[in-house]
DNA sequence: TCGTTATATCTGAATATAACAATATTAAGA
DNA sequence: TCTTAATATTGTTATATTCAGATATAACGA
């Protein structure tokens, strides 16, 4: 195992927002302006959050226009999510 | 979810020296000196971090004399590392 | 081109975390 | 009881993270 990057991987994972963006994120993809909303954050602490996701590889962004299109990146979050959620 | 709960669970295995120590506990039960040893770091950097693992009740301690004896409380944690050796 | 919308980046203050030496505590044996 | 070994706690310093306002950038439609 690569204790440095596998740590980091949960590190980012480890905070109620980016946790919360990134379970719904295990479903639809979804916008900043969208997540802003729904998780009640101004626009710049969701933009923080998702680029530290992106940084960490566990989510891709995608442009579509004007906005951003995130979605996850990584089976093993996907896998992680879903042992939490039990 | 509680994403309180769960993020601090994954903030407190992101940490590389902690992340080496659970996985360390997966098959046995180990004190801090030879914790100490085999990840070669100072015995009160080590026993904070046990601590901080213990708080979060990653781990549970049982006293053995002077020893203290770590393993693993949740299973939960078995198996995120599982994911992550793969 | 101008205005608007969506998102990213910059910045600084507040807070949290990390490391480790020094010290305290606790248990067991001589 | 005195010593020693194992572990925990405390204090200090360095570094990292978080938040949110301000500002920048980029795309699109009028």
């Amino acid at each position: 195992m690569d204790y440095e990057k596998e740590s980091e991987l949960l590190k980012a994972l480890g905070h109620p927002i980016r946790l919360k963006m990134v379970q719904g994120l295990m479903n639809d993809e979804c916008n900043v302006n969208k997540i802003m909303d729904v998780l009640g954050i101004p626009q710049s602490t969701a933009s923080q959050h998702l680029g530290k996701l992106k940084d960490k590889g566990i989510l891709v962004a995608r442009k579509d226009g004007v906005r951003t299109c995130y979605k996850i990146a990584d089976d093993k979050v996907r896998e992680i999510i879903k042992i939490l959620e039990v």
